[in-house]
DNA sequence: TTCAATAGTTCAGGAATTATGAACTATGTG
DNA sequence: CACATAGTTCATAATTCCTGAACTATTGAA
């Protein structure tokens, strides 16, 4: 035990900000990784909470708990979900609703604009004879 | 000169997406940065062609112009803008039209969202007696 | 209580990306 | 031609991102 430094690697408790902290930049950035935007789609999209290590990515190869750890934060510090120790677990809720009074249809429009590129790019799968990769 | 390397510093063609090439990603990724933000809003704004070195950002100092240029790099790659040659300067113009049928709403939200949230900071900037910086 | 298991965080370093001064290209004008 | 202007490209420094290893925190036995 590391006696010298008290305070040292102790977990701080998870940071959330303010509604009105929330920048455009910061949601622009969290979802402008296409890792970010699938785990916020989850969340959104059960309404239900979701604990962190339940997300598998779609056609990839399984990503480090490390990496998924930073996702998550970028997304809570960009103010898109709220973490929340439920146990031993981690549950996520979307800041949606929230997010929406502060920027109306900020989120609504990058979602449907999503939608639009993965079924285009379902459709160009198919006419080019390969499905996923 | 250099007589080895004929092809070499020789400056490429600028390079721009086939509009059903363009990905929501880009696009977040490229307004993700204040700077870009500002640029292309000033590009969308004037309904005239603007040339690089016309952009002088709000309230910062004077950003070199190999970063200007690698911005409008960005932004060129990410669909957002078309610059063009214009004898001795370069000339933008937005592919706003293009873009919003692509994504029907997407530049609209992103611009009212960044709308709001500079109206938002003015606000609070003139309540704590500030102005600017 | 102590040990083990599970879920996620933090740290350290290397990988990848971004910023920028210096050198260069390209075009227009004496 | 030389020179000026506008922007690009290169090289490298600064920054950010990814990830394995070590750690914290909580639960559930033994």
């Amino acid at each position: 035990m590391c006696v010298e430094e008290l305070e040292w690697g102790a977990m701080r408790p998870l940071v959330h900000p303010a509604i009105e902290e929330v920048t455009v930049e910061a949601i622009l950035h969290a979802l402008s990784d296409p890792v970010r935007v699938a785990i916020f789609a989850e969340i959104v999209g059960q309404e239900c909470t979701q604990k962190c290590s339940s997300f598998v990515p779609v056609g990839g190869e399984a990503i480090p708990k490390s990496t998924l750890s930073q996702h998550f934060r970028v997304l809570r510090e960009a103010g898109l979900i709220r973490g929340e120790r439920r146990g031993v677990e981690m549950h996520n809720v979307s800041r949606y609703v929230e997010v929406d009074q502060m920027y109306p249809g900020l989120l609504a429009a990058i979602g449907q604009a999503h939608t639009l590129q993965v079924g285009r790019a379902a459709k160009a799968a198919k006419k080019s004879g390969k499905k996923t990769k």
